[in-house]
DNA sequence: CGCATTTGACCTGCGC
DNA sequence: GCGCAGGTCAAATGCG
């Protein structure tokens, strides 16, 4: 399984096409780049006739050397990196254990984080590990917040899963989850009128429920992110004179997951979807990836707002914001007093009593970024888009600061004030106009492959390295990614099947789905890669990432993402 | 004909 | 208590 990141996001220099572009593949393993050797191979075809037609093809073959020159150059840059972040990490791990072992000296590492629920302990493993280190997993966990963090994320450069990602949540979270009431508020109308199946909901705790906002830049009414949904409201929302559309999960008769889907009336087109509840159901492969990128989003979420309803955060509203090479995360108190920040449309998500998470997923929207710039969080501004993952971000940005400084300063912050996370990746400026976009799409029938963030992977991998709070989300991002790259994951239906419950969320399966808005880092790969071999491979017994294979992915049933 | 969507009405919570 | 806004229901409508 090879991990293949096209770069079409390069340069405007060699602007190729989408097909060029997929042919760029960058081999994290090897370092190597290996620039889609059939697409250079043809040129020796043409030996057919005219001397003209012969130089054109000598043309070809020099800028294909010349490409393949530039992205080995950039892959042995990523190597080193990579080497660098991975190093780091296990610094960052060992003086993390060591922090552990001195708060609890009759407690093992592992231990702790296998400790209980019982305190609103929300686990997600994050650990991350290269071939070359094989075996070795880590953990961090930040044990202050009742927060921890432990995606195993394993690198594996070698062979065919160059990365592999092992989203690992534990028992906490469904528990944590549970516990924060984490489905929907089905606080109007609730007069019996909705059938069973629901009864479970209305039990749970209705002051802490979680939402996960997930902007992306989409120019179909909704995006498809596997889930099947049935629309069964619509209503104009103050403050935005764009309807909001209302779905619920019909994958499942008693599912309780919900939907809202609105568009930014700043920027029409970006599309705002917010998941709320838990699928009670095994969740189709093609939507595990989103749904554990929710999920994992929204158990950051509530581990935050856990420990805001003590704390000093809880009497003000707070926020804190770091822009990790890309990964903007900003959390603010989503408090009853105030709605959610820095969403274009707060109306989206205001709801006073819900805790919202965004993932934002689009290319710096005017909100995100100038709050971010507010802040002064960072700087980095990503250059490509996510469905053309590339690593280049990482020469010109360098770790901004080192591990133990994170830890120290961004990390406490961040948990303790952490109640509206967001998710930024990107940065291309966006129209203003949803016309003049619209007429952008109809010259371009995959806008977002040109919107959608940039540099994921080496955003998050950056901002893992640099603060294990940001695992959580990180680990989210990275398995959307992943997760989109083959509808094809590794399939691991026996977990799927056997999960009762997962969290929710949808998410962004690959499709080729015309009418609905797939968030092309979900197809990253698809173009380069068989759908039996992503290039990414999740596993996560708990979160079912059995992308499987991609005729079940693409089943009507799953596809049928109704709007 | 069955299913999904539309849309107006209704319900609930919250702020004033 | 009233009005507003969000959220949901369900009859009407549209579509394959």
């Amino acid at each position: 399984m090879d991990i293949s990141l096209h770069k079409s996001g390069l340069g405007e220099e060699s602007k190729p096409s989408d097909e060029e572009s997929c042919a760029k593949v960058v081999d994290l393993h090897q370092g190597l780049a290996v620039t889609n050797m059939e697409r250079v191979s043809p040129v020796s075809e043409s030996r057919s006739s005219s001397s003209a037609k012969k130089e054109q093809l000598d043309d070809q073959l020099g800028s294909a050397k010349a490409e393949m020159d530039e992205v080995m150059e950039e892959n042995k840059r990523l190597k080193t990196d990579l080497d660098r972040i991975l190093k780091d990490y296990r610094t960052l791990q060992m003086q993390y254990r060591d922090v552990e072992a001195a708060k609890s000296p009759h407690q093992s590492y592992h231990d702790l984080t296998a400790a209980p629920a019982d305190h609103e302990l929300i686990d997600l493993s994050l650990a991350m590990s290269s071939s070359d280190r094989k075996g070795e997993t880590s953990k961090i966990r930040d044990d202050k917040q009742g927060l921890s963090l432990g995606l195993d994320c394993k690198f594996d450069l070698p062979e065919k899963s160059p990365v592999t990602i092992n989203l690992t949540p534990e028992n906490s979270i469904e528990e944590a989850k549970e516990e924060a009431g984490e489905t929907w508020p089905h606080k109007g109308v609730k007069n019996g009128r909705d059938g069973g199946g629901e009864d479970e909901i209305s039990q749970q705790n209705p002051t802490k429920r979680a939402r996960v906002s997930v902007r992306v830049r989409c120019d179909t009414p909704t995006m498809n992110d596997g889930c099947q949904w049935r629309k069964y409201g619509q209503k104009i929302s103050k403050g935005n004179p764009c309807p909001r559309a209302y779905y619920r999960c019909t994958v499942a008769p008693s599912c309780p997951v919900r939907k809202q889907v609105q568009r930014c009336a700043e920027d029409m087109s970006i599309l705002t979807t917010t998941y709320e509840g838990t699928h009670n159901h095994p969740l189709p492969a093609s939507a595990t990836a989103m749904a554990s990128t929710t999920s994992a989003a929204a158990s950051m979420l509530m581990s935050g707002s856990s420990t805001s309803g003590t704390g000093p955060s809880s009497s003000s509203s707070t926020t804190t914001t770091a822009n990790l090479h890309g990964l903007n995360f900003y959390l603010s108190d989503n408090s009853r007093t105030k709605p959610a920040l820095y969403l274009p449309n707060p109306s989206i998500s205001s709801s006073p009593s819900y805790p919202t998470i965004t993932l934002d997923l689009t290319s710096s929207s005017s909100s995100s970024s100038s709050h971010l710039n507010r802040l002064g969080s960072g700087s980095f501004v990503p250059r490509y888009s996510t469905t053309n993952l590339n690593f280049s971000s990482l020469e010109s940005n360098p770790l901004p600061v080192s591990y133990n400084s994170m830890l120290t300063h961004g990390q406490q912050s961040f948990n303790r004030n952490q109640n509206v996370p967001s998710l930024s990746f990107g940065s291309q400026p966006y129209e203003t106009l949803y016309q003049s976009y619209l007429q952008k799409t109809t010259s371009n029938p995959n806008p977002n492959q040109q919107h959608l963030g940039p540099d994921t992977i080496a955003a998050a991998t950056k901002a893992i390295t640099s603060d294990p709070s940001f695992q959580t989300v990180l680990a989210a991002a990275l398995t959307s990614i992943i997760g989109g790259s083959g509808g094809g994951a590794a399939a691991n239906h026996s977990a799927l099947e056997k999960s009762s419950a997962f969290p929710i969320l949808s998410s962004f399966p690959p499709t080729s789905n015309a009418n609905k808005c797939a968030p092309s880092f979900m197809n990253m790969s698809s173009s380069s890669t068989s759908s039996q071999q992503p290039g990414l491979t999740l596993l996560s017994p708990p979160f079912p990432f059995s992308s499987s294979n991609k005729s079940k992915s693409n089943s009507p049933a799953d596809n049928r993402d109704h709007v």
